[in-house]
DNA sequence: AGCCGATTACTCGTAGACGAGTATACGCCG
DNA sequence: CGGCGTATACTCGTCTACGAGTAATCGGCT
């Protein structure tokens, strides 16, 4: 499962899918993907946008359909998926629906080393984070609200769900703020004291005893 | 905000945290790190590690302490953080806890490309993803709840954060299941006789045609 | 008519991510 | 006491990502 893919850019599988419906030049992959605001949930770099549809066709994925030159403009190559492009595409995305996991969240790393700061620090900005979720979400709503009188459901699902997602972290936030403010998470007491005065707590020193012996995997996280 | 960071490696951001506690040398770092479980939230990669601290040094945010050998062992440097360390961190810090998104998903790029393949399958891969979500879910929230006996919860919640999120995820993709199913969800019927038939609905005629015009902007999304 | 800015379409160079490989020392089993 | 498996500590080279730069054309305005 979550097998490492010959092409694994993101990008790759928005040009795959676009080339499952018709052949297309780099450039104007491009502009369809923007066209379709697809660059919201995909970053379309110039970049990679040629190393991928390299790499795609060095692989197999996609072939040559035809390269023509209009005036004396620089030569447009036009590709076309293959059957092995088709192939990979499905599975690629059999992969990402059925398969969950995998991403690491930059917020998720700076929640681990926040023992490293201050609790009244970690609450201001968590507050400041809660205040911009909020704002895009509210933003974000009402954006979608507009767009479903145009266009069915069928094609806002990803923004939903991003949607849901930044929503349920909303409420996540909420709830951890509030147990660091109120000291029902356990470990707070000792933190701030330590923050505060220095002082080693106890679990602390323990821990780190435990460590140098190599205890902590133990539990079989 | 979230600004480009000269070492843009989330290990960087691990290792600057260990050394701001003390001086270590790179394979101390990667124990310690395992150690601590961290290699759950952040991949330790062999090659990125000495790159990422080649550079860390390189933008002198950490610094040669002293480089010893044991024996007849390979060198062993060890590095301690610096004051533009220390301040680098503290800023990485309060950037990845106040500023919201950034995080692009494979999930969701898939989903947005979900509109290529049958309701049936989507719905046969979701429900897939969501036995798979449970069970992980289950799991590690008997991991937690074991962990939490020995450890305050100060040190778990990155774990309960990735647990909440995945909880909301399995909650929106089974929502989005049983949409799909009872065809609540704007746009199925019209998709499903397509994959089924064939026959272009209306709705995606006229989108192609805005499209052409370029119009999707529009909603300002 | 001709100039300017936008658009089209790509090229190239560099920096970063990563994995496989290497080389030494240490413990311990027979 | 010799050999071998494991832990230690890196090195190297490849492959990928990306952004800045380039160069031609087009449309419109004076």
């Amino acid at each position: 499962m979550a097998k490492r893919r010959k092409v694994g850019n993101l990008l790759a599988l928005a040009l795959l899918s676009l080339l499952s419906q018709q052949p297309m030049y780099p450039y104007e992959m491009a502009q369809t993907l923007k066209a379709r605001g697809k660059d919201n949930s995909i970053k379309i770099n110039w970049g990679s946008l040629y190393t991928v549809v390299q790499n795609l066709e060095k692989y197999g994925f996609i072939e040559v359909d035809s390269t023509e030159r209009e005036g004396r403009q620089p030569e447009r190559t036009t590709y076309r998926i293959t059957e092995a492009g088709q192939a990979e595409l499905r599975d690629w995305m059999r992969d990402l629906l059925s398969v969950p996991g995998e991403e690491a969240s930059g917020f998720a790393a700076a929640l681990s080393e926040a023992g490293g700061m201050h609790p009244d620090e970690i609450v201001e900005l968590l507050t400041t984070r809660l205040t911009r979720l909020d704002a895009v979400n509210a933003a974000e709503q009402a954006g979608l609200k507009a767009l479903a009188e145009r266009l069915p459901r069928l094609f806002l699902i990803e923004s939903e769900y991003q949607l849901a997602m930044r929503i349920a972290e909303a409420g996540w936030v909420r709830g951890l703020i509030s147990e660091i403010v109120t000291g029902t998470l356990s470990g707070v007491d000792a933190w701030r004291k330590f923050r505060d005065t220095g002082e080693v707590p106890d679990v602390l020193r323990h821990l780190l005893d435990e460590e140098a012996k190599g205890r902590w995997d133990e539990a079989g996280m």
